[in-house]
DNA sequence: TATAGATTCACCAGTTCTGGGGATAAAACG
DNA sequence: CGTTTTATCCCCAGAACTGGTGAATCTATA
């Protein structure tokens, strides 16, 4: 019997999943937390085989959690599971190290079989999350790149101009360029800084005190 | 002759400013800065009839001088003038005692006139700017407010998913609405912010530790 | 109980942004 | 001197967001 614990603040999705893993003969669920604050030392009491991790969660996020889990204890294998899909996520817990990343939408037998595979050795992406995997890995280098490549002279600036709320059409006036201009710079930003959107490029830039 | 300073950061504007000024024979330019930082002492030494205020420099922006200026020499007139036509930056202006509001695309004959405007005791908005006004008068009740209007704990919670740059499907998921539950809530709370995009609603929420 | 505010949803018409192409010219580099 | 980066621009399609209007519930409060 394969042994889990479970971190999940939803307390309705928390108890479905605990009923339905009582009924499991694969998998033992052996405690459900509903926030990741003592990850490391729940990890530590009960040595699970498998971790389940939700991300957006009261206190620490369970993107941290994965982090400090795989720095304290890397034998153990968190999968992932949440109920967005952003790429952004995804690709900051195949960085620290997630083993599958699940959402919440899956059925629970697929979950379960997710959390076999898992032990086993393998790993398991929901299938709407397997193709951004596989474009994550078309389009970023971030194998062999720092968390990000660093920005040339115009970009920064460009992003400096973004970061202020300006409008497309604003920030070229500003900086004399075309609409066009400002697109292109912006979407290497983007890609270099692994976001896809102006408001995820503020906040990464800012955590990185990049403005 | 009316006596002006200016401050500006573009070198080719404020020559061009300086040049066209030399021939005007109702405006004086006694001098100008290329940022605003000792703006209030600046004001002290000139004592100018009117103030030409770039937004956009270095250092502090001419929106904070605005304010330092209107607290330390309340009778001295500060025009604003910018090449940016976004609201936010003109309710600023107008809560802090900006007397004008000028775009850097106005001709120079149009400037000089709304300096002996504002000298005598008028206004003057650049045509675009005008109807923006108008609106502001019309939907924002900035009148009686505070900074903005405390948002309910419901708007709140929607602010700060739309601060992890959730899409508002996602937001929509997390909070058990619809989509158009939460487009509603972000109305709201940009009207309350006096913001128009999830940009500035991230950056005035971070200013002001609302999140 | 009437009124006001809070919460939620709907429809619609724009506007803005995002991601995918591809292209050219200049600059940097080996 | 080629090759790679950087900077710039263009087009297109579709996704996401914004703003306006309107409306139904529910709750708290005068």
């Amino acid at each position: 019997m394969l042994r889990i614990i479970l971190f999940e603040d939803n307390k309705n999705y928390r108890e479905a999943l605990t009923d339905a893993f009582d009924l499991s003969d694969r998998v033992f669920l052996t405690k459900s937390f509903k926030h990741a604050n003592n990850a490391v030392k729940e990890i530590k009491q009960y040595r699970p085989d498998v971790v389940l991790m939700d991300i957006e969660m009261p206190g620490i996020s369970g993107l941290d959690a994965l982090m400090k889990i795989n720095e304290a204890y890397p034998e153990t294998k968190v999968m992932i599971q949440t109920q967005f899909e952003d790429e952004h996520r995804l690709f900051v817990a195949l960085c620290r190290g997630a083993w599958g990343y699940a959402l919440k939408s899956d059925s629970f037998d697929k979950l379960e079989e997710a959390i076999v595979e898992v032990h086993q050795g393998g790993g398991y992406f929901s299938p709407a999350i397997a193709g951004k995997v596989r474009r994550l890995f078309m389009t970023e280098q971030f194998t062999k790149t720092p968390l990000y490549t660093p920005l040339t002279e115009r970009e920064q600036e460009v992003l400096e101009h973004l970061a202020k709320a300006l409008k497309y059409k604003d920030i070229a006036k500003a900086m004399f360029l075309s609409y066009e201009g400002v697109h292109s710079h912006i979407k290497n930003i983007y890609s270099k800084l692994h976001v896809s959107s102006r408001s995820e490029a503020i906040l990464k830039a800012i955590e990185a005190k990049l403005i």
